[in-house]
DNA sequence: GCACAAGTTTACGTTGACGTAAACGTAATT
DNA sequence: AATTACGTTTACGTCAACGTAAACTTGTGC
């Protein structure tokens, strides 16, 4: 079984960040560590949701959207009404993601089409050279 | 033949940004529009290069990173020195943005997953209203 | 028992990416 | 000639996401 505490250094060094970025994401809601009044201990919950916030960050998101999809995973809707504003909410995010892996392709196409012109720039370059 | 000049209005409507944004990307050197001492006549290079810069910050790019890229697309390289280190920080860039595809890949499955699991329960919750 | 390493809170500082307001020029319309 | 619409510069304001410094507490080794 998995270790499930953790203390703000493990996470901290875990995923590279400083503490000071454990406590704003607290203070932000984001992380719910248990308090024993002079420290914090986390939760294997919360080391999830610190993957999830900084995978979110890689993609340009906001904390506060990060924020969202977490309060979606973790929701508890009770009644078919929650669940479909619910359902609606993640396929609009899924949308969102979409496009912007299109966008992604864009610029991975654009990005393979220069490499590929410098490389011939370069080969003409070296024939120069005789 | 494609309209090859712009005013700062034509951009900013095109691409839903304020001129204070078209002005703040060439102050940082993005957008270099022609200088008619009481305004800015934008060509054809500069349209493109924003909407580069607006792909990137869709992808969560700064605007120096998206100012890096395309000093590398108008990049006149000419010796075989400077084309092998261009082409070095293209790869470097594409390689950033496949991992960044294959974080997008995983927030999409969670989130795939997810409206799985809430269809299901939505499903589940309407049965009990028989 | 005392240094010291690692934790804590409080609070001000910083950087990026613009927003916003003031104060003004220019060109077209009325 | 005056209003209106759009442009300009200058400069301070703002918001997110932390950095950084100060001042303090709490186990831990020697």
């Amino acid at each position: 079984m998995s270790k499930n505490e953790y203390s703000i250094r493990d996470l901290a060094d875990e995923f590279d960040v400083t503490t000071r970025t454990l406590r704003f994401y607290e203070e932000k809601g984001l992380l719910k560590p248990v308090r024993d009044k002079n420290s914090r201990t986390y939760s294997s919950a919360d080391r999830t949701r610190l993957r999830l916030i900084l995978r979110g960050k890689r993609l340009g998101l906001t904390l506060d959207e990060s924020h969202a999809i977490i309060m979606m995973y973790d929701s508890q809707a009770h009644n078919t009404e929650q669940l479909r504003t619910l359902i609606a909410k993640v396929r609009e995010k899924r949308q969102q993601l979409i496009e912007q892996q299109k966008d992604l392709e864009l610029m991975l196409i654009d990005l393979r089409d220069s490499e590929e012109r410098f490389l011939a720039a370069l080969t003409e370059s070296e024939a120069k050279l005789k």
